[in-house]
DNA sequence: CTTGAGTGGTACGATATCGTACTATGAATA
DNA sequence: TATTCATAGTACGATATCGTACCACTCAAG
């Protein structure tokens, strides 16, 4: 049968997850390029992911951060040469996002520059037991995104 | 049987990781008082849970932050009373950290805000397969935390 | 059209994070 | 004891995050 909840581990969830965010995010930043840090490569990824020329207000949305936190991430991407800033012809008041070569190929080296502490990882943890998390996290994830009500600044 | 891990599935476990570590994150924060983020109330909280009297060096590492991060936390923290440092007569170099009856105070009161927020994520999602989930956390935890050789600046 | 509310982007300022460098103390070794 | 190395804390500077304010553009109501 199901208990009465323990805070104690609730509480205990919290922590391990924001201890392994700080530690995976210094993780995926040592490979990175010098002024690249964690949020340019969720960038890239992204765009990658749902295609070239989103909105940046849409980005900002998606990974729940300010949209002036976006405004900061693009224009470091676009000041190296990640991606490129292009008129909306859809809407003047905003811009679209476009991946360079210069970006996917970045965005390619930092991928095999990780294989293998995945590699080393997947020795020492068991790939399904993480796999079988996730739905977990997700359904944990959409009820925080769902339930934070009027904050919607983003 | 085990089949070859997807990298994307990795991939996704840490990006919902984040997320979730963003919102539970604003979450608490909303909660708190005016200058006090979420590294404060884990101060707090982590006095109470190990004892008062702790030495600063060490919970910079059991946070998985630099020093100087902590410095700062803990200046914050004793400006506003929470808090209070005194010299460490086992070791000169260092000090020790103890919670004020203001600091203790808080973290009843910020604790007491929060139990809403979780009866109601508790009717949303299931505790124990929340709780279900805590093992493969701190397996996951654990070995990030020791893969981390050499950057051991903290 | 004109007007007024809403929205996307950015400038700006406050604060947080974190790396580097420095000081003071402690510990080990000769 | 004297010398050398290691460690705890902090000052300082660079950059990140994010809230507020503002401007330009959109859209709907009239």
């Amino acid at each position: 049968m199901t208990h009465k909840p323990d805070p104690r581990t609730l509480f205990q969830v919290f922590k391990e997850i924001g201890i392994i965010e700080q530690l995976s995010r210094a993780r995926l930043e040592a490979r990175l390029p010098d002024g690249l840090i964690a949020p340019h490569f969720a960038v890239l990824s992204h765009l990658i992911n749902r295609g070239d020329g989103a909105v940046p207000i849409d980005m900002a949305r998606a990974f729940q951060v300010p949209k002036t936190s976006m405004t900061h991430t693009l224009k470091g991407l676009a000041a190296k040469g990640h991606v490129e800033l292009r008129a909306n012809p859809q809407d003047g008041r905003s811009k679209t996002v476009w991946l360079t070569d210069k970006g996917r190929a970045l965005r390619e080296e930092v991928i095999q520059a990780l294989a293998p502490g995945f590699g080393d990882m997947m020795q020492h943890i068991d790939p399904d037991e993480l796999a079988q998390m996730l739905p977990t996290l997700i359904k944990l994830r959409s009820y925080l995104d769902a339930a934070r009500n009027g904050e919607g600044k983003t």
